[in-house]
DNA sequence: CGCACGGTTGACCTGTATCAAGCCGGGTGG
DNA sequence: CCACCCGGCTTGATACAGGTCAACCGTGCG
C-alpha cells in the first residue's frame, strides 16, 4: 500500500512529493501544474532551535512556508517591550508581514530544529499564469493569518484567565489535529514565558490556571508533556461566557 | 494650476482622478495603467452611518477600499463576546479576512455616511499583466493589514491603561496626520464603548483614564471633540515604558 | 419636549500582577 | 559519571489596577 522504500534522505525536496503540498498549495493541482509548483521554491533552508529566521535580503519579497519544526513570531518594541504572536506549525506561513514598519521588528525564532521553504514572490508571478488559482491561493494564506490574528485579538481583548488559556490549549489541539496528531496529546514546544506573552498575562498565572486545571481533572500535565483529559468541558471553559 | 470647473457630482467616479489613488493604488503609475486601473471598481456603494457592509456574495473575492467615511471592524462570538478589531478611514482596505472561519463572524460597521470602492480580485488579476506591481501592491496592503493588527496585539498583550489608551490617541493623530488633516484636532466618530472594546478596557476606565489625560494637561476634551496639547507626553507615556 | 443612551464619577471588590522562596531537571564542566 | 548550577516552573503572601455596581448628568435624536 505505502511502500517504503530506502531513500536518501534529501530526495524528497520537492513539492509534488512533500506530505504537504495540500495544505501549502491549491488543492486539485493537475500533473503539469505540479511540475511548475515543483520550481517555485528557490531554497530549503534548516534552523536550529533557538535561532531566527533571519530574512534574506528584502524578506516581504517571499513567502516562508514551515517545512518541519516549531516556532514562535515575537514583535518587540525599541522601550522593551516583548510580545509573543503566535505559534507556528509544519505547513504554516510565516512572515507574510514582511518588513513595513520600523517601529517595532517582528522575530520569527525556531523553538525546535526545522526547516523552511522559501518561496520568492517573482516566482509566483511566473508560474502563476501557468497554474490556476495561485494568485487567489496566496490570498487565502493571508486571509489564514488575519483571521488567526483576529481570533488572538478577541481573546486578549475580552477573555479572563481561564478562558485565554483554555483556548490555547484548544488552539494547540486543533492544530494537532490538522496535522493527524492525536488532538489530546501535546507536546509543548515553548515555555510558559512564551505562553504568558502570547495570552497577554504572566507566567505565574498560566502556572496558577494549568495547575487548577489539572486540579479539576481537565488535563493531565508533567513539565511540557500534556494530555487533555475532558476536552468537552475545556472547551465549555473557552466558549460558554456564562451570563 | 488646479482648475476647479463645477462637475456633476457623480462625475469623479473613476480612479484616475481620485485623491486616493496613491493610497489605495501602486504609485508611479502611466496614464496607460492608470487608464486600466479604471477598470478596476466594479462598483461604488453608499453606506449610512450604522449600517453594516453586508458582503456581496464571496467576501474575499473582492476588496473593498474606503474613498470616504468611517468604520469600525467587530468580531462577534456565538457566546455573545464582542471585540473592535479596528477603526478605518479614507483609503484603508477592509475585509481582508474573508470569511474562512464560521467560529466567529466579522462585521464592518459605517460609524458615519461612507462610500466604499469595490475591487473584485477577478478584475485585478485581468488587469495586472497590464499594471506593473498591481499584485505586489496587493500584497503590500495585506501585510499593512497584519503589521496594524500586529500593534494591536502589542498593547493588548502588553500595556496598562495609560499606555493603551495613549497609543490609540496617537494611532489615531497619525491617521489623521497621514491624509493631510492636523494630527492635533480629532472628532472621534467611535463611542467611549467601542475605545473600550478595542483597547481591551471597560468603558468607565476609558472614560477615567481620559479624564486623567485632561487633569494633566496633556489633552482637551469635550465629549467627542479632542485636542491634543501635549504630543510629546503622549508619546512618552506611550512608548517609554520606564524600568 | 422628553427620553434613552452615552458618558462621567464615586465606592467598593476582585482577578491578576508582583514579590519572594523554593523545587526540579537538564546541560555543562570537572 | 557525578556534581553543580542555572533557568524554567510552581506556589504562597500581598498589593493594586482595573472591573463592577450604582447614581447621576447631559445631549442629541425621535
Amino acid at each position: 500500500m505505502d511502500m517504503k522504500l530506502k531513500i536518501p534522505y534529501e530526495v524528497s525536496i520537492s513539492c509534488s512529493n512533500c506530505k504537504l503540498i495540500n495544505k501549502c498549495m491549491p488543492l486539485g493541482l493537475s500533473t503539469f501544474e505540479l511540475s511548475r509548483i515543483d520550481s517555485l521554491v528557490s531554497q530549503r533552508i534548516k534552523i536550529k532551535r533557538g535561532n531566527d529566521l533571519q530574512r534574506f535580503s528584502n524578506s516581504h519579497q517571499a513567502l516562508y512556508i514551515i517545512r518541519t519544526g516549531y516556532f514562535k513570531t515575537v514583535i518587540s518594541t525599541n522601550d522593551g517591550r516583548d510580545q509573543v504572536l503566535g505559534f507556528h506549525m509544519s505547513g504554516d506561513s510565516i512572515g507574510l508581514a514582511g518588513e513595513i514598519s520600523n517601529l517595532y521588528s517582528c522575530k520569527v525564532t525556531a523553538l525546535e530544529d526545522s526547516t523552511v521553504c522559501i518561496v520568492p514572490f517573482a516566482k509566483v508571478e511566473e508560474v502563476a499564469n501557468s497554474v490556476n488559482g495561485l494568485h487567489s491561493h496566496i490570498r487565502h494564506l493571508y486571509s489564514l493569518e488575519i483571521n488567526r490574528e483576529n481570533s488572538v485579538m478577541l481573546f486578549l481583548g475580552s477573555m479572563n484567565s481561564e478562558e485565554r488559556v483554555a483556548t490555547f490549549l484548544l488552539k494547540l489541539s486543533a492544530s494537532h489535529e490538522e496535522r493527524g496528531f492525536s488532538p489530546l496529546v501535546l507536546n509543548l514546544k515553548m515555555s510558559r514565558y512564551d505562553i504568558a506573552s502570547y495570552l497577554g498575562l504572566k507566567h505565574e498565572t498560566v502556572s496558577r490556571t494549568l495547575a487548577k486545571f489539572i486540579r479539576s481533572k481537565l488535563i493531565y500535565l508533567k513539565l511540557r508533556e500534556l494530555k487533555i483529559i475532558n476536552l468537552v468541558a475545556l472547551n465549555s471553559l473557552a466558549t460558554d461566557k456564562q451570563r
